[in-house]
DNA sequence: AGTATGATCTAGACATCGACTAGATCGAGA
DNA sequence: TCTCGATCTAGTCGATGTCTAGATCATACT
């Protein structure tokens, strides 16, 4: 039980100090926003020096890169749980998934930020592309599935597929930038977009059903 | 001409460094990135000392938020003359005014990155929300026309409109995060989004066209 | 014409940041 | 028990954004 890599809960100095850092992470992005991370109030809200971060985490992106990662893990197995609950018809999946993804990325905006923004984590890691690969496959599956003709990963650029990806990615941005409902109550926002995403992809669904999904 | 706000050219000691600042500014986000903007590097390619930008932006938000409205004017500019090099018909005007969208979106990712990044720039800006206002003035027109129903803009939310406006976003997106056309050579990549978009707002456009565009 | 005024820019300071280094502290295996 | 490596602290360095005082220069006023 040598390994640097062993990410398992240790009892040293702290107790845990790579999960407390990851939580202290986690609660500054979420509540004050990507761009008021620092490392020096992470440690601060773990309490500890600030060059602590050092020992478990590479760098400034070394941590912010784990913290996305965990961020990932968590969409994904929300998608996969809700894709489960959804029935056996693959449309039903379909809408489930993407569903699970837009209902992730507008209930924690700032997390979709760290994921998406680039530059500050490391797209190269290891953990990073794991957890991109996973998505992405879950994603072929069930578009696979939905259109009811196998789809390989490369042959990703059809419309079909493009607008699922499209639709679902455009609308947390849509709604995170403010670009729409922007003036409903803060306690009636978050119902009405996961309504307004549902009636887009019942949308979808209607003008698509029933017409060969592959159009080309 | 006494007033603070004048932005014409003036010849001070510099010449007009509020121009150049801009110019340096957009040579910054451009070529190395949103994070490698810093004030004192953008003071140096113009030839000033630290402090100089001050006394033309307020702060580097200020400086920032100055760039993306340049930026998003040019964005909305590129825009209208699609639209009027369209033709007369709306679907047409629709789609062109999207695809110019699309276009600049990724032909300068990093300037997209600064315009819809929270948190560097000032939304509440008055040149900010004017060239808003001006952008989704032009959206609603171009889906009134559509649609051949006026649409308020408070009516912003109903799917249609909102279908439009998550592609044309989310299109870019998709692109400039790398999620496809990823091993696609540098040479290509461009020419090849384009045409993909295109297909995407075809695909659209023949999904809805004699359907009743408003489905409600 | 000569001066006063204000806009423009420089130079220095300060707090904070990320990263690096040396040294103290502690736990586990020999 | 003792050694060794993992863990953490404290100090340092260069760089950044912002603030302030002072110098420089074009324009307006008398």
């Amino acid at each position: 039980m040598s390994e640097t890599a062993d990410h398992g809960a240790r009892a040293y100095h702290h107790g845990d100090l790579r999960k407390a850092l990851l939580e202290a992470a986690r609660g500054i992005v979420e509540q004050e926003g990507l761009d008021a991370f620092t490392l020096r109030e992470c440690a601060r809200r773990a309490g500890v020096s600030h060059g602590a971060p050092a020992h478990h985490f590479t760098d400034r992106t070394g941590l912010l890169t784990a913290l996305a990662v965990q961020a990932l893990e968590e969409r994904v197995a929300a998608a996969e749980a809700r894709m489960a609950a959804a029935g056996p018809d693959p449309l039903d999946r379909l809408k489930a998934c993407g569903l699970a993804h837009i209902e992730f990325n507008i209930r924690h905006p700032r997390l979709d930020d760290l994921c998406s923004h680039n530059g500050v984590t490391d797209h190269s890691d290891p953990a990073m592309q794991a957890v991109f690969q996973k998505m992405t496959a879950a994603l072929v599956d069930a578009m696979s599935a939905a259109t009811g003709q196998p789809m390989k990963p490369e042959k990703e650029a059809n419309p079909e597929t493009l607008l699922a990806l499209v639709v679902v990615t455009g609308f947390a941005k849509v709604f995170n930038d403010g670009m729409i409902l922007r003036d409903v109550p803060e306690r009636e926002r978050f119902g009405r977009a996961l309504a307004l995403a549902s009636d887009l992809l019942d949308l979808l669904d209607s003008a698509f059903r029933g017409r060969g999904v592959s159009a080309d």
